[in-house]
DNA sequence: CCGTTAGACTAACAAGTGTTAGTTTGATTT
DNA sequence: AAATCAAACTAACACTTGTTAGTCTAACGG
């Protein structure tokens, strides 16, 4: 058998991180997760070779995703409000696609390990090419004269924040949420 | 000695809260927490009963703190968009204050056992207070007629995601902040 | 039909966990 | 000088942790 490669080891992982979402990597032990699979702790070393391992497939793969989305966006002929909104709607796509993994990204990923540093990479890069948009709107008077750094944080903490939300809400309809989202953030919410 | 109650037991306090940021919680243990008090894991319990119970003081007086606060916003003589810039200040202050005490309210609530269930009726308790405040602006015409749950999730996302901000910052004008926070967060980005 | 293999199992490990008991020390009070 | 006491210590506990070794079983490819 080729192996599809494989739904075993990528139930693990999803399980895995739903866990993570409720009470974090260092909460779950590999008894949670095994049980939660309906299995033996030892029994998950068929598929996955540690808890680590785990970890750094849900982050790293998340992380690169951003970092190519955002990639896309910089390069792109649009002003800079429209790039704003395209990093909107990159973030309800990926958060909507796997709310649990953004958790354990955003709060699990300080303990990877031998990923930390190439993840912390990612991370840096994505916040300085986030901090050109917004220079670079300020100078061409499309975004107001505010501190660049306030306002890069102000959006991202809502971005990164999302996880928590999108599972709540029934169905989810990403183009409206995203656009909504636009709106107040880019607009205020003044009358 | 009638004990000013208490230097020691506060530092553990402290020192806690700073270690609980960096790994969260579940990932400290008493071992960690001595050795950055400069003793023996066995003798932190001359000072607190267990772990537990250090998590406990550091979330729930934050926590009453917001409710306390909000109590004297919204039973304030003030209208919406003046609410909502007294809670902005609310959060930079409490925050500027606590930074690492903020980061366990914000990561590891979910850690509280006995505390739990009093901890999410304070939470539920705030969001409902937030959530008038904004449908009150709407009705009374302040406030654009947008989700008033998008309204916020996006403020309250920001305001909780300070502890990662403040102390980066090199001297935190508290004042000047919150301003240019609330300015953000109502007026949004653009020109 | 037989060999291989994916994927579960039991048993066990070494290390680490929060916590308790009992002791020592050095300063302060009587 | 004796007594008290806060606050550190050593030693140990019962349990949990991630992980390994080795085994069993049922399905599939030749």
């Amino acid at each position: 058998m080729v192996n599809i490669e494989g739904t075993r080891r990528d139930e693990i992982i999803k399980t895995a991180a739903k866990l993570f979402k409720e009470k974090g990597y260092s909460a779950v032990t590999m008894r949670d997760l095994a049980t939660a699979m309906g299995m033996k702790a030892a029994s998950l070393y068929n598929h996955i070779n540690s808890k680590q391992e785990i970890l750094k497939a849900i982050i790293i793969s998340l992380a690169e995703e951003f970092t190519h989305g955002m990639d896309i966006i910089k390069n792109s002929d649009q002003t800079a409000i429209e790039k704003l909104k395209l990093i909107v709607a990159l973030h309800v796509e990926i958060t909507t696609k796997n709310p649990y993994g953004m958790a354990s990204l955003n709060n699990d990923w300080m303990h990877l390990e031998e990923q930390l540093g190439y993840y912390l990479e990612l991370r840096e890069g994505y916040e300085q090419d986030f901090l050109k948009i917004i220079r670079n709107g300020v100078f061409s008077n499309e975004i107001a004269d505010t501190n660049p750094e306030v306002i890069m944080f102000s959006i991202l903490s809502t971005l990164r924040s999302l996880y928590l939300w999108i599972p709540k809400k029934e169905v989810v309809n990403s183009k409206a949420l995203a656009q909504n989202l636009s709106q107040v953030l880019i607009n205020g919410i003044n009358k």
